[in-house]
DNA sequence: AAACCTCACTTGCATGATGCTAGTGACAAG
DNA sequence: CTTGTCACTAGCATCATGCAAGTGAGGTTT
């Protein structure tokens, strides 16, 4: 059947993956990071069928993603290049890499993150820019202005969830 | 046709995607970031298929994502729990909820990050923990020690491709 | 005690997205 | 004038997705 649309739901989530919740859509974004351009540089690097290929590239070029950009007149050529839309999931790339490198890693670090300059190991960490401090499980999500109704009640009934667990197991706290 | 495997790809990306790299995956962590752990109330949250549903929870029970529990006997009941590795996944959907926001929300924030004690939002940024610097095009992947030759070879094609930019756009920095 | 409800699923089948293989069109090089 | 590169398109097989309906163990209501 019919993949059910995420286009409707009233979620950052959701709506992300409408655009990204797919395999490839992913290792394309990587890919470009990586620097790639051409249409058979990413059909090398990910063995992907060239049809589908086609259906994932355009389908990014019009969520904004990709941009397709002829780069030879006389034999007709095109590229496809990142989008500052685009280059705003690097954040999200470096941080499901991390996860990656550190669950399903097994036979040691693949890859890490490292300054250019320096060549030094990076530590990824999620900070509040207006606090410094990192994110914990003393930060929630919270109804912003253009919240609907059904996403307050979802969130109120979280917020009690965890006052609930504070009352039955007070030092809890998975994300350090 | 049967879809690609990831599992051999020697890539952190690839495979986390094995793991998360479809919708459903992704929208059941995040609800249980809310605090939903039963069967039900991932149903009705949803409105996902509950053959679906099951198909889903026991591949990321066996991926080691959640875990089932039983939470009553006479009549005999479950719940799906976030192991360790489940919650560590939440920076990468906090990261990804912080892109949706900004790229796929036109009438405004639907939710944001805040303190639970003082209310305060959240700016999130990535930064390295090291230096306590944001993370910048000036810090770039790196090969580890577990790393292939393939993937030697992607990331110096990559670091030479970024050289050549830096030549011909001497100022160029898409991540600010 | 019959009827109805809750929770956590299972079964059966339709269809469309995924993916393999082969081919195409415009040019360039030898 | 044959071969090669690049960027695709076309045709078809099949498997994952998803709807609808049912199941079983037990509880609650009338």
């Amino acid at each position: 059947m019919k993949r059910t649309s995420l286009q409707t739901r009233q979620c950052p989530v959701a709506r992300s993956l409408e655009r990204v919740g797919d395999q490839w859509s992913v290792l394309l974004l990587r890919d470009a990071f990586y620097g790639l351009t051409r249409f058979d540089e990413f059909q090398k690097s990910l063995a992907i069928a060239p049809n589908m290929l086609t259906r994932r590239l355009t389908q990014m070029v019009e969520d904004g993603l990709f941009e397709r950009r002829q780069y030879s007149e006389k034999p007709p050529r095109f590229e496809y290049v990142l989008t500052p839309r685009g280059w705003d999931f690097r954040p999200v790339m470096l941080t499901l890499m991390n996860w990656g490198n550190r669950h399903f890693a097994p036979e040691g670090t693949i890859v890490y993150l490292a300054e250019t300059a320096s060549g030094a190991a990076v530590q990824l960490q999620l900070i509040d820019a207006n606090s410094g401090q990192p994110i914990s499980g003393q930060h929630a999500i919270t109804a912003g202005p253009a919240a609907n109704d059904r996403m307050r009640q979802r969130l109120e009934a979280s917020r009690l969830r965890r006052e609930q667990n504070l009352r039955q197991f007070p030092v809890q706290d998975h994300q350090p």
